[in-house]
DNA sequence: TTAATGTTTGACAATTTTGTTAAGCAAATG
DNA sequence: CATTTGCTTAACAAAATTGTCAAACATTAA
């Protein structure tokens, strides 16, 4: 099924993601994302009413994606470490299709100061954060606070795509090399937190 | 010297950085940025000409800024472990006072496609890749390629800072919280970076 | 076919943001 | 004291962006 074939309300959302995650113009106008979804910029007003309103679905459903990686890589009987290796695998993939995604919601909640859900922890962080710190007792990982733990993995998954344009300049990576090394990253990381 | 006594002009752009890089409001509008410096919004364009040329003036400034920690920290003659601590020290201090400045650095750079400074390279970067390597070979931290190396390192450093929000959200951290856990990442990356 | 329903469009209005101008003001210089 | 100079302001103009509306169009059901 073509990105089309969605009907014109998908195709909107759809391209003002691509706009703002991929390509991380946050600043788009509703006049640059019906243009780059080929459809009269009314549309976005008939189908969303408002530009505040179509930013909040985006930015909520953003969230939510965010939220079932977690979820997902995190239930289920398999060890630590397979557990680990799925949630770093998923949330690289995303990551590498939207680099700018996380980004985005950061500006969106600093733009108005909204307050976003807290039952997300209890769901989805609270049995992880439950896990690592059990892997710690283990041994199997460094002593730490496990929300450490948890910001050092998400900031090496993270961060390399959103400042790639810097890193580029800084380091003088070509693109070629930089998708290179963003592929041997996943193993790269998962050696990182969780050394052999 | 307080920040009023620093003239009209540099007024205007601290109040600009401080809006942008300290609080990530990127949508800021020259008359967000009068009103925050208490001053006439024509004085924006008196001194500045166009709400582009300040930005322009304070992105190459901020460039300017991360440019001179490397350089800062990795000049003189002591150990690498050293060096490494001055960095980690700089950078976080910096990135605690103001978190968002590469998240401007970055949505400014996609909105226009502006290529950055090249020089930068050779100049600063270069050298501190060339004695990561050396550390490698010396076997004192794990072999890999020295970008990966440098992208851990400012990963962990900037990543929990600009991701605060979504971090105290996920993680149920409080504001107090947080801070505490911040301080504690310099020896922590440390560690992680450099292992004993 | 006709009516009803939902979709799309262009023209227009309102709002927000940026940029300009001329005049007022204050300090300091002759 | 008069004048120059730089700084500041309010009022206005221009541009960019968002929002509204009625009419045209298409699709489906009666």
């Amino acid at each position: 099924m073509s990105v089309k074939d969605k009907g014109t309300e998908q195709l909107i959302k759809d391209t003002a993601k691509k706009i703002f995650f991929a390509e991380g113009k946050l600043h788009a106008t509703t006049q640059d994302i019906a243009d780059a979804a080929g459809v009269n910029r009314t549309l976005v007003h008939y189908y969303f009413r408002s530009r505040k309103l179509l930013f909040e679905q985006v930015t909520e459903e953003a969230m939510d994606e965010l939220r079932h990686i977690m979820s997902d890589a995190f239930t289920g009987k398999q060890t630590f470490q397979e557990k680990l290796k799925k949630l770093i695998n998923a949330f690289m993939d995303q990551t590498i299709a939207f680099p700018y995604r996380e980004l985005f919601l950061i500006t969106e909640t600093n733009r108005y100061d909204t307050e976003h859900a807290d039952e997300v922890h209890d769901t989805h962080t609270k049995p992880f954060l439950a896990e690592i710190k059990a892997e710690m007792d283990k041994g199997a990982i460094k002593a730490m606070d496990p929300r450490h733990f948890m910001m050092n993995l998400f900031s090496l998954m993270a961060y390399p795509l959103l400042s790639s344009k810097l890193s580029k300049g800084f380091m003088k990576i070509t693109d070629h090399e930089y998708v290179k090394l963003m592929k041997q990253r996943k193993q790269l990381i998962f050696e990182m937190i969780y050394p052999q």
